[in-house]
DNA sequence: CGAGTTTTTGAAGGACATCAACGTCTGTGG
DNA sequence: CCACAGACGTTGATGTCCTTCAAAAACTCG
């Protein structure tokens, strides 16, 4: 596992690949200079390094941003879901690759508009500004997991979260697989999995679907562990 | 080590403790609503669950933000040092700590003025959310250390993060003791004052007053630990 | 100088990683 | 619809990096 892109996606710059721009009707979201786009599982929407030109809203799908070192190692800092917003960074290069991990439709904003788009319309301002302090407050949590939290801590924080952030009852269709996990919790894939059925020993967790998709069983439990 | 709190350290809100406003003359950055404040070596400027008022900028010293879990265990996720901005946040409250290093002056900007002080000095608005911008930054950089470093490579990422942002030659004087390293490098301080020996026993670098100054003795050497 | 704090060093243990093999699922073509 | 190949996930055995527990050394400040 040492690329950031999965196996069989192409290396497409967002960039340029304005193809998959939909006619729809636009909501107020989608002023001028915005472009729907649609990736597939695996595409990349822009990779560490590339011109910062736009920056992002997901529409529906899970978007996972993050960085790779020289040596393949892995760590991703988010998964974004529908409304979340990525892409906006300091400098005029992305400092970290993102990548669709199921088919994911976002809506690019040019961020040279930035200023003239918050101009025109201050409520969409306060939404980015909102947003963004909305990462850097998932930043901060997450540091903590990654730096004082076991493996076992590690997992119910991530699916109490994902629970929390996903609709429905207390069951988690997870769209990742567990090496994105492993990736974003600091672990191995082996210990991802030693976990999840640790959790179902324990009667924490149950499994179904390929283990894809996992019912908080205990949730009560899952939160005395989300330290 | 179980409180965020230094030791001698008295806890006061900074909302409420505005002794120490200087009335020194006001620079640029000092509009109407901005007050510098003053902290002791451990005061606390605020902690998690405070009304989140006031938003800061370092003038001088070190100030240390991170998280407390119950049982004791910390994280530091960011030492902020002159210029850099720090207890902006998403929502009405504090999410984490801050407390000084050393002997640190700051400046208090009430947060319900933000928009108004964008509007009336856009220049300041730019700076703001590119000091925002620079710890969203920071913070993925430093997921990628807590989440994939190894303690050699954090602990040689760290002393050039600090050479690099203070001034001088490659010689770092650090404010801070071993803890707070430990705690924000998801570390113990045996862990942190082992890889400090062993960097000296490797040449990467020398330790002065009482470990306190770092020589970076081979820079290259450390760059090339810095994945 | 001496008490308390901070840092260093040592010995032993544990949580997670690594290496390896097996099981299971998915999608494609016969 | 079933068979098969490749991808994905689980399980097991072993190793190692870092933690934990313990104590001594060095530093700070009255």
């Amino acid at each position: 596992m040492q690329a950031f892109t999965a196996t069989s996606a192409s290396r497409i710059p967002a960039a340029l690949a304005m193809r998959g721009v939909s006619a729809l009707p636009r909501g107020a979201d989608e002023a001028q200079h915005a472009a729907r786009q649609r990736f597939a599982r695996g595409e990349e929407v822009f990779a560490e390094g590339d011109a910062g030109t736009y920056f992002y809203k997901v529409v529906s799908g899970t978007v996972r941003t993050g960085k790779l070192l020289a040596d393949g190692r892995r760590q991703i800092d988010a998964f974004h879901l529908a409304g979340d917003v990525f892409g906006l960074e300091s400098g005029d290069r992305h400092r970290f690759t993102a990548e669709a991990v199921d088919e994911v439709v976002v809506i690019a904003y040019r961020r040279s508009r930035f200023a003239s788009l918050v101009h025109d319309d201050p409520a969409f301002g306060e939404q980015l500004m909102a947003a963004m302090l909305t990462n850097l407050d998932r930043a901060h949590d997450h540091m903590v997991l990654l730096g004082r939290k076991s493996a076992l801590e590690k997992m119910a924080s991530f699916l109490l979260d994902m629970a929390r952030r996903h609709p429905g009852a207390d069951k988690v269709v997870l769209p990742m697989q567990r090496t994105d996990i492993a990736d974003h919790l600091g672990l191995t894939i082996e210990t991802v999995s030693r976990t999840l059925t640790q959790m179902v020993r324990d009667g924490l967790i149950r499994l179904a679907e390929a283990g894809r998709t996992i019912v908080l069983a205990d949730k009560a439990g899952l939160q005395l562990l989300d330290a």
